[in-house]
DNA sequence: AAGCCTGTCAACCGCAAAGTG
DNA sequence: ACACTTTGCGGTTGACAGGCT
């Protein structure tokens, strides 16, 4: 079937998006939402297509994006996501809250691909998954450090091969997370965009991060390799270091955090070699 | 100081899935 | 069921900044 392109270039302005062009659009979409992007130019006064409004809004201007560099703790979650999905990079964002899919695959890309590659020519394993490691890698700046340090890393780095078949990434639906509320308080925001009757929605459970703010804090405390405890069942914090978020905990959809956590644990679990074909193996483990 | 090299990241492109009438 | 539109995804590109020679 015929595809129309998203959009007639004539006229439209591509390249960086100046400062003007991100206010129209974040004001546009605080009134009316997400979504339609095909119209939203012209409505919103833009002289840009719709796929690159929604680019802009998905990956910069969206009021839950998490600022500042990747922590230590993202970083292994990624690199174990990454041994579990392959390439997915938007199933990889959904479970980073805050973080987009480009920031991720940019950040493997430039930092993490290496990495593992290296270890894979070290130990050449069929999928793998770094168990333990010991550095923080955040930035740029810290990019030729890292390098420096990669292969005495690489060595005691201890490896455990899982491979896994998944399907091919569905979509999911949209607000697997809440956002941060930035004044941007009643528009939730996912990766996929809303009908209009789930827009200017959040989730009524997932509304009250008081409730579930220090049983998160607890469970991660308990399940990460961070040390210190919670006190009072108040959140230590500072046992996350510089780049603890209170985004770290926002509710995934469901127990999805929780899943997170449970697939996450099992990875630190592993002992040996273990080969899974299925998902449910890994999960049966 | 100038030129080159390299890494980073925002943005673009094309495709496929999902949605709609 | 089909045709078409809209949205989302992953790969790639290119501008820019900083480091190196």
């Amino acid at each position: 079937m015929g595809r129309a392109p998203c959009c007639s270039k004539v006229g439209l302005r591509t390249g960086p998006w100046s400062a003007t062009e991100d206010t129209l659009l974040t004001n546009y979409i605080r009134v009316h939402g997400e979504g339609h992007w095909r119209n939203l130019p012209k409505r919103a006064g833009l002289l840009r297509c719709g796929k690159s409004c929604r680019l802009r809004w998905m990956n910069y201007l969206r009021p839950d994006i998490k600022r500042g560099n990747i922590s230590s703790d993202e970083e292994d979650l990624i690199i174990r996501l990454h041994s579990l999905l392959g390439n997915r990079w938007s199933l990889i964002a959904k479970r980073l809250p805050g973080r987009t899919d480009n920031e991720i695959k940019n950040y493997w890309n430039s930092n993490l691909s290496k990495r593992v590659e290296t270890s894979r020519v070290t130990q050449p394993k069929a999928a793998r998954v770094v168990k333990k490691k010991n550095q923080s890698t955040n930035g740029k700046k810290q990019k030729s450090n890292n390098d420096d340090n990669d292969s005495s890393n690489t060595a005691n780095e201890e490896i455990t091969k899982v491979k896994i078949y998944l399907p091919k990434a569905v979509k999911v639906s949209p607000y697997s997370f809440a956002i941060r509320s930035t004044g941007f308080d009643n528009m939730g925001s996912g990766s996929s965009s809303p009908s209009d009757g789930e827009k200017n929605i959040i989730r009524s459970n997932d509304t009250n991060p008081v409730a579930w703010w220090p049983d998160l804090v607890e469970e991660k405390a308990t399940n990460s390799e961070v040390g210190g405890s919670c006190r009072n069942g108040e959140p230590s914090l500072a046992n996350y270091g510089s780049d603890f978020s209170f985004l770290d905990f926002v509710p995934i959809e469901g127990n999805m955090l929780d899943e997170i956590i449970g697939e996450y644990q099992q990875l630190l679990n592993f002992e040996e070699d273990v080969q899974l074909d299925s998902f449910e193996d890994l999960l049966s483990v």
